[in-house]
DNA sequence: CAGTATCCGGTTTGATACTG
DNA sequence: CAGTATCAAACCGGATACTG
């Protein structure tokens, strides 16, 4: 087992906020959140604070859907549930790290940093 | 002056629909159309078929507060406004480029490629 | 724990018409 | 030509409560 995420954990890897973003406002945290092994729902939840989860629900469909990430269900109670990165999803992380590094190099000459939309 | 756009311009350069996009719906098209210089208010919107112009123009004056691309209005009659990234704008070229090359590989991947939304 | 079910509000995008 | 004004719709994204 992986070690547990910090909660803190955007802050350190790269500005939370960003101009680019992978689809929607979610799936590019997500990617952060499994790239070091499979997270259960409740471990991605709470590293997404705030998230309704509803709406992480959807997210994470949307992502197996399209072959980024894969869904475990252990016939357990309580019930346990784990996501992890395909080789696909993983694939991704190169062109995330490119949109990283260019707003870690960035970010201080946008005016409006702080007012753009929240993105990965 | 550089040559005109070409109408087919994106599905020349990289796929269309990509699970990667910068800002909102159109940032990254209009960086594609500025990459090989300024272009005017018309020509943008040409290139960008369908876009409403109450929404482009919203789009690059959000590019501009950002610094990512300068307006030049000329005092004509008609008017005539051209529009080019700055360097940072231009700097944005790299990441963007990654999430084209990567969409380009793997694109025929993703089992859901034609319904995803529009983006860069 | 890992979700569903509802309801809801705001932002985003658009169609259309008009103007200096 | 390069926008603005107005109106409308769609589309997220979220709060909250509930369940196997």
């Amino acid at each position: 087992m992986t070690a547990p995420l910090d909660a803190g954990v955007f802050d350190l890897r790269c500005s939370h906020r960003m101009p680019i973003r992978v689809g929607d406002k979610w799936s590019g945290l997500i990617l952060r959140c499994l790239e070091d092994g499979g997270r259960r729902f409740g471990e991605v939840k709470a590293a997404l604070r705030g998230v309704a989860p509803k709406v992480l629900t959807e997210t994470l469909r949307a992502m197996e859907r399209d072959g980024w990430v894969t869904r475990t269900a252990y016939d357990e109670n309580p019930p346990r549930v784990e996501y992890a990165l395909t080789e696909l999803g993983r694939s991704l992380l190169g062109p995330l790290n490119a949109a990283c590094a260019w707003a870690r190099e960035h970010l201080d000459e946008l005016p409006h940093a702080q007012e753009r939309t929240p993105t990965a």
